[in-house]
DNA sequence: GTACATGCAAACGGTTTGCATATCT
DNA sequence: AGATATGCAAACCGTTTGCATGTAC
């Protein structure tokens, strides 16, 4: 599982610090309980942790994403992370009109990654796939609104 | 069809003003066949119109995008663009090894999107849509040679 | 005590923009 | 002739890095 418990136990083991700043943002991760932009994560962390810098933020991401703790997911242009989860992965839907992020269960990527490496010899990365589109709200208020509906990407 | 002159009658009737780096851009767009970083399309403009600005790359991609000309790849960290493809869309799978992209025949993505669509009502946008993974090459050299074959993101 | 993490500020790199000039129609 | 595209340079913005100081171990 991802509880603190055992990330903590895994930075130890590989003699990584447990830093106040590094446990605020994986918190913060768990929390959230999704992915999360940079920014979002960097605000979430100055509330508790006001002179808490960017960078630091930058850093850690980082340094989780190497270790594994945390994944960096496709979403959007900019950086998001979640914290990675422990079992199967699974994927994300990404709505270019609202922004919403939805799951999508692994059994999806994985018969599909499969015929994909049966037919080309390509190993998809089944960690980092994305798939953009339009959520049933926002298809649904754009065609009854007539285009009074505000999307993200016009 | 995407030749020179549906182009150019595309672009007369949107009074868009046909000027020689917009030719040129296009022109290598079509030779080249693929979808092509900035960078890529600069240089290769660069040889045949030294003067011309990177500026003026970007801005014709996003125009030509704007109305369907180009569609926007995601591929890699930078923008990549390619010749809108008139019929049926296709996909790409990029090897995150050796950087090299593949093209994924419709059938695949028409499936999985809408069995998709089936199951949560969210409309994926096969158009954007990019898989990444390992390519059969650099999977059988980082196999026999253990490591001392590199790859671009290790 | 020592290696390493942080904050700060500055660099970086891809992309966009403001403006005067040149070009297309 | 008038509207708009270009080149040039500078701005922009997300991300990374160098360095002196602070901190976990």
């Amino acid at each position: 599982m991802n509880d603190r418990r055992t990330v903590f136990k895994t930075l130890r083991d590989l003699s990584i610090r447990l830093t106040p700043q590094r446990i605020l943002i994986l918190d913060i991760l768990r929390k959230g309980n999704t992915h999360m932009g940079v920014e979002e994560v960097y605000s979430k962390a100055r509330t508790t942790f006001p002179y808490i810098d960017i960078a630091t933020v930058y850093r850690t991401l980082n340094l989780m994403k190497k270790i594994d703790v945390v994944t960096e997911v496709a979403i959007g242009e900019r950086l998001h992370f979640e914290l990675t989860h422990p079992g199967r992965k699974h994927n994300h839907m990404v709505c270019t009109c609202c922004g919403k992020a939805f799951n999508l269960p692994p059994e999806y990527l994985e018969r599909f990654g499969e015929q994909i490496h049966r037919d080309f010899s390509f190993e998809p990365d089944v960690r980092n796939f994305t798939i953009k589109g339009k959520c049933s709200l926002c298809a649904e208020k754009s065609e009854k609104s007539d285009s009074t509906y505000e999307c993200l990407s016009p």
